[in-house]
RNA sequence: GCGCUCAUAGCUCAGUUGGAUAGAGCAACGGACUUCUAAUCCGUAGGUCGUAGGUUCGAAUCCUACUGGGCGUGCCA
């Protein structure tokens, strides 16, 4: 049930008459501000009578419509109010039906949407081998936010990691392998071992890019100062309409300098690192050409070399265990996991239709597409001949549209790729596969504490994993204290106190990063998001475990409550009741918002809202106690309701509840 | 240089696509526990929505300029 779109419809008919595009007008229906305006308000009136010119005012109007409005089966009298806003107040007894309609059909009131065609939902996608890190969460839990939702709604969705399976990593854990691999020791304990060995070889790999790299960043520094003086004598020298400008060349030039130092800083302390390294010191003399070593094992591989093609076979399952352990405990499945090898032998043939269609050409020796609207081309093929993530993803996109027949593919991705998914969309355009809505579905950066970004190349990022250990730790301390256990009966076993630590740990960081707007930087702060007091999962998580015990001690089920309503009615006798009912109703309305921006902060707001909600009622309108049978049904049926919802939106958020806490 | 993006309370963030007096949480201050769980609730204080113009009945939201961040920018993914 989705109150605005029946508002929409009457408001549809009653404009007919007013206008040839009623359906824009109609569409002006909002959520009041404040609820002393009613619930909903229609703001159709003044553009209306702008539009009309026959110089009526926005309240005439308004009057008109307020007549031909069909309204009074679910609405009170509408009141016009201000310049021209259309209060519109639900009755009571609508209210009062809306939740007794929810209460019996298990889907807490939202419509099943009707269609054939998918939704296709590219997240995640990590390079296996490689350690998964904080900045891997967002990805991984908006995407999944968005498939259990837009799945509820009755899409059809087809949820795929686009697994970075095939790529440089393996060069290094082929090249690892090959030299310090220990076999009997990997055949033990493959995963430990090599993520060990890619460590390591990565950390050499970029100890000879450091080195490498020290020539060019001296003289990058030398010319950043030279920048500096130069724009510092011109900033002496200005006139005043020039001076402005200046000092901001200044500035920047400034700023390239700091930043050319810090980077040589890093690289630095790079190479410091390793040499003072009793293991690694020795094997970074050793292996001197390791970094193009291990380009050529990936090279090799991708000419199918039987040996690296074996190893690859022999590892890759390893490196998918190691990733499905942490998909396992955050609760995230995929119905495909097709990687880029998969895509690996249709390479090709992509090339040879762009080339039909004219579209790609030569350029320094290397295939590319250029477009009209991009200053600089989609390569598709490297000079050296290997093929690029654009290739992939081509071949990725052509073959979702035969498989999975989508209306919609939503790209879940760092807002960082922006204009390679411009320019991937556009020649999408160009390649005949235009029936189909693409969305490349961006989230900002993950800031570090200090507010800069997080970089991949600091080295010290946490890992995902140590990172959940930490907020279930975290929970547990605040959830099991002794204090806190000695109020619950029966106790609570060690059994129980962990599944409430790992539900509250692990849908903390969910909801910490899902109640943000995807697209806004966000700063990342264990603290806060393991805090449990506030906006987070744990209250609405507590919430919860509260309505569960007052049905428990209630000793009635859904069907009890079903029956009790239907025997003694229902009845509002505190305000804190009706709007309660209200926010139930609009469950539908925040999933659908979810779909619309592809946001899932949209839901965690309403959750938060809801258990707000929730705990006002909770304060004013006792339920055991209740005067008379008929309240005490009403309060059991919303309070049954509630806890459903509840769920249920926590379920689509991915965060699990637990029936006391 | 060019392109994209951001700037809202001391801090972290929302803001239903142009609507009525800009909202939460944290931090601060004052209240409420013989409780259907105080992980809670109620109240107080905190704002020139970066600056200046413009568009109109109406702007945090749209347009322009400026200031200050961040990101991207031909063979990584």
């Amino acid at each position: 049930m989705h109150v605005p779109h029946l508002l929409q419809q009457r408001f549809m008919d009653a404009l007919s008459g007013l206008t040839d595009q009623p359906e824009q007008y109609a569409s002006m229906i909002r959520a009041t501000s404040d609820p002393k305006h009613g619930d909903y308000q229609a703001n159709c009136a003044m553009p209306l009578a702008k539009k009309s010119g026959e110089g009526k005012s926005p309240r005439e109007i308004a009057s008109e419509l307020v007549a031909k409005l069909q309204l009074d089966d679910f609405c009170d009298p509408p009141e016009i109010a201000g310049p021209g806003f259309i209060n519109l107040k639900l009755k009571d007894s609508f209210l009062k039906n809306s939740l007794a309609n929810m209460l019996g059909d298990g889907r807490c009131g939202v419509d099943k949407v009707e269609t054939e065609k998918s939704i296709v939902i590219d997240f995640s996608s990590p390079n296996v081998a490689k350690p998964m890190h904080v900045g891997h969460i967002r990805s991984t839990v908006i995407g999944d936010a968005l498939a259990r939702t837009l799945r509820f709604l009755g899409y059809p969705v087809v949820t795929d990691n686009h697994l970075g399976d095939w790529g440089t990593q393996f060069g290094i854990i082929i090249y690892g392998y090959k030299h310090f691999g220990d076999p009997q020791v990997v055949e033990a304990d493959p995963v430990t071992e090599l993520a060990k060995l890619y460590r390591v070889v990565n950390q050499l790999v970029e100890y000879r890019k450091a080195i490498a790299s020290l020539a060019k960043l001296a003289s990058m520094i030398e010319k950043a100062r030279e920048f500096l003086t130069q724009t510092q004598g011109e900033e002496a020298n200005a006139e005043d309409k020039q001076r402005k400008k200046a000092r901001k060349a200044v500035a920047t030039a400034e700023r390239r300098l700091a930043g050319a130092e810090a980077v040589l800083a890093s690289a630095q302390a790079k190479i410091a690192a390793v040499e003072k390294d009793p293991e690694l010191g020795p094997k970074a003399k050793e292996h001197a050409t390791i970094h193009t070593d291990v380009l050529e094992e990936t090279a090799k591989l991708h000419r199918n070399d039987d040996e690296n093609i074996a190893l690859w076979n022999r590892f890759l399952p390893h490196c998918k265990d190691e990733i499905n352990r942490i998909y396992s405990r955050l609760d995230i499945h995929f119905d495909h996991t097709l990687g880029e090898s998969f895509y690996h032998p249709m390479l090709a043939n992509v090339i040879t239709e762009l080339e039909e269609l004219d579209l790609a050409a030569d350029s320094n020796g290397a295939l590319c597409v250029f477009l009209p609207e991009f200053d600089a081309p989609m390569i598709v093929r490297k000079q050296d001949g290997a093929y690029l993530y654009a290739t992939t993803d081509l071949a990725t996109l052509q073959y979702r549209l035969v498989e999975f027949n989508p209306s919609e593919i939503l790209y879940v991705v760092d807002t960082r790729q922006s204009e390679h998914f411009d320019k991937l969309f556009a020649i999408a355009d160009h390649f005949g596969l235009q029936n189909v809505k693409l969305v490349h579905v961006n989230f900002g950066t993950v800031l570090g504490e200090d507010g800069r970004p997080m970089k991949t190349r600091s080295g010290t990022l946490i890992g995902l994993e140590s990172l959940l250990d930490d907020a279930v730790a975290r929970a547990k301390q605040v959830v099991c204290n002794t204090e806190r256990l000695s109020a619950f009966d029966p106790p609570m076993n060690s059994d129980e106190q962990e599944k409430i630590a790992e539900a509250v740990g692990i849908g903390a960081i969910k909801f910490a990063d899902l109640s943000h707007h995807r697209t806004s930087d966000y700063r990342f702060n264990l603290d806060k998001m393991v805090a449990l007091e506030g906006n987070t999962s744990a209250y609405v998580q507590y919430s919860y475990a509260r309505m569960q015990k007052i049905l428990q001690n209630a000793n009635m089920d859904e069907a009890g409550v079903v029956a009790m309503i239907q025997e003694h009615g229902m009845q509002f006798t505190h305000p804190a009741e009706r709007s309660l009912v209200l926010r139930l109703t609009k469950f539908e309305e925040a999933l659908v918002a979810v779909h619309k921006d592809y946001a899932p902060n949209q839901l965690a707001d309403y959750l938060l809202e809801t258990a707000k909600a929730y705990s006002r009622f909770n304060e004013n309108c006792h339920v055991l106690k209740a005067e008379t049978e008929s309240i005490r049904a009403t309060r059991l049926a919303i309070v049954t309701q509630c806890k459903q919802i509840l769920e249920k939106g926590l379920g689509l958020l991915g965060i699990d509840v637990v029936p006391r806490m």
